[in-house]
DNA sequence: TGATACCTCTGATTCGTATTAGTAATACAT
DNA sequence: ATGTATTACTAATACGAATCAGAGGTATCA
């Protein structure tokens, strides 16, 4: 037996098997006796095969089919970062579980970060993700013209997170954040709540559009008051002023902003939930806060199986946009207003 | 603009730029001036690369025999299991940390799963793994024939978990349990313990044999008995015998077995560590158990630089093998024997 | 002026597979 | 005998990128 033999090929089966490279394709492609290959041919090609430990080449076959059969995942940030780590951890793992089901390989783009950690899909002139048949993208990109770009490329892409691009039909698949927002407003109206306020940050990209309309619908349907309150940095003297306006319960967009709130609550001898329920809409990672449940996994899910139609020529645009619903927070940090 | 517009090839690059396919394989795979193309021409074929977006197909490079840099991840289970969440995940984060250092892509090998939930990296006939460059494999697979047939074909990869295999050097990064667990009893045994059991499966795998000889060799300098029990299922019986024995402690080797054996401990109004030192040596999940930390993240990072190294043509198999140390448990359930 | 070297680029070929068009051989009908 | 179908294959080609052996052109020198 050689022991130093390079991959065997469909043309050394075909040799030992004493037929042409193409019947050994056809026979290896499952082609058998139903499409003109005799049952004894197709056995002398397979007992050829397993002599040589014939594996096909998925080079080969891509290059042939035009596709690669492979997705790629790209992050604006680094995708297994410490601090974020169960955050993407789960889009990741419906993404995946998708692949399988689909019988499709992922590619987790790493080589695209630069030196400040950010991750661009044009890194010098050059589409990395082009490498994919088609891309599932995740994370927070402040800028559109990267995406823009992509789109006008007619590259197969699906943003996780709802995106609107001027000028393109992005696909997205977004978490329902207005009716779950809107239903925490609900909520805490039918619990008494008179005055809810909301703190965000200043940024004013989808999600967070999409939370400040369900906070502003809900607030509307109940017939309370919008007490809005953008801001990067919580400043503690905020709470006074709310506290003696009659705000009973806050709407926090993130877990910076709710941490800022409680600890001021604190410093002023107040507690959660007694005497003020703090939600916070989203957090990243598990914790004790009363925080939505983000549908991340079937998030991922669901972008690969958009992904996928797209790849098989799907054109509707509105069969690319999905908004999936968010879980409603638990109660650790709602009760009723203090009496 | 065309909306549905293929994939950009060189061929498209090179009428954009007004010169030959050849010369946009040259340009594209850094040959700039220095070997012949002048800077001018090198710029507008950058500048068409960079109109089209166009990106190398990995098949046909992968064809040509060129490199893409593409790193594999072969999991013999399912990447992101919903029960071994944590186990796989540090891994995969400090692969993706080294493979951001140098500049890989990772692919996540997806497609190859079968009916039962198995991974082979041979699936009927095709050894997908081709396409990367090379592959870290990671998980547990009980037969050896795959890694055997990948060694034969000269196709680099490295394996997470000491790996032997006959006939072939297997390049792997390990854990050094054999030096954690004689550590581990050595510590007991200056506790004061003079009797420790020692409760593994039979399975007969690398990280089995690491355990047990460190166990052995901790008893042997410590001149303690060895008292092996091997089981897939603890015989709640057998705490009655280890008890009357004089076992005051015991090393699970995974989670099952020691609860299994703190079951049987609390149906007997024992508990651990009062009346019993409990250590696991391997944990799927973060928990209170005292157990041992696997580094996870480094041997992750270090199979991806042992990856790299032999890509870049290194041919030392002892450069290629490592192990790293574990991390010694904390106490919580090590105390103290019985006095 | 012719020879030589060098520079810049191109045509043709290759990798392994899937597929299409087609060939040779036999069977059957007219 | 001639034409048509069927069976059982094979030769040739395409996929996209890399590479090799030059082809033209210009510059330099004798």
């Amino acid at each position: 037996m050689d022991v130093q033999r390079r991959r065997a090929r469909q043309a050394d089966v075909a040799k030992l098997a004493g037929v042409s490279q193409a019947t050994v394709s056809a026979v290896v492609n499952g082609r058998g006796p139903e499409t003109g290959i005799p049952e004894q041919t197709a056995q002398r090609v397979l007992e050829a095969v397993r002599q040589l430990g014939y594996a096909a080449n998925p080079a080969a076959r891509s290059l042939r089919g035009k596709r690669n059969r492979l997705l790629g995942v790209h992050t604006f940030e680094s995708i297994f970062p410490v601090d974020q780590l169960d955050f993407y951890h789960e889009f990741l793992v419906g993404i995946e579980q998708q692949a399988v089901a689909d019988g499709y390989d992922l590619v987790l783009f790493a080589s695209t970060e630069d030196l400040d950690g950010r991750r661009r899909i044009y890194s010098d002139g050059m589409n990395r993700l082009a490498l994919a048949d088609g891309s599932v993208l995740l994370g927070v990109e402040p800028g559109s013209t990267e995406l823009a770009r992509l789109a006008a490329e007619g590259y197969p892409f699906v943003h996780i997170g709802r995106r609107t691009v001027p000028g393109t039909e992005i696909a997205w698949v977004g978490a329902d954040y207005a009716s779950a927002v809107r239903e925490v407003v609900a909520r805490l109206a039918a619990l008494g709540h008179r005055r809810v306020a909301y703190v965000t940050g200043p940024d004013r990209m989808e999600v967070f559009l999409d939370k400040e309309a369900g906070y502003r619908a809900g607030c509307a349907e109940a017939g309370l008051p919008e007490l809005m309150y953008v801001t990067s940095q919580l400043d503690p003297a905020w709470v006074d002023a709310a506290h003696a306006g009659g705000v009973t319960a806050v709407l926090a967009e993130n877990e910076p902003l709710a941490r800022q709130l409680v600890a001021a609550l604190g410093e002023r001898g107040m507690a959660a939930p007694a005497d003020m329920s703090v939600v916070v809409l989203v957090t990243m990672t598990e914790s004790g806060w009363s925080s939505l449940r983000i549908p991340r996994n079937e998030m991922g899910r669901s972008a690969v199986k958009t992904l996928t139609r797209i790849l098989a020529g799907s054109e509707d645009p509105g069969d690319h946009r999905h908004l999936l619903p968010c879980g409603l927070p638990e109660d650790h940090m709602i009760g009723p207003p203090r009496s």
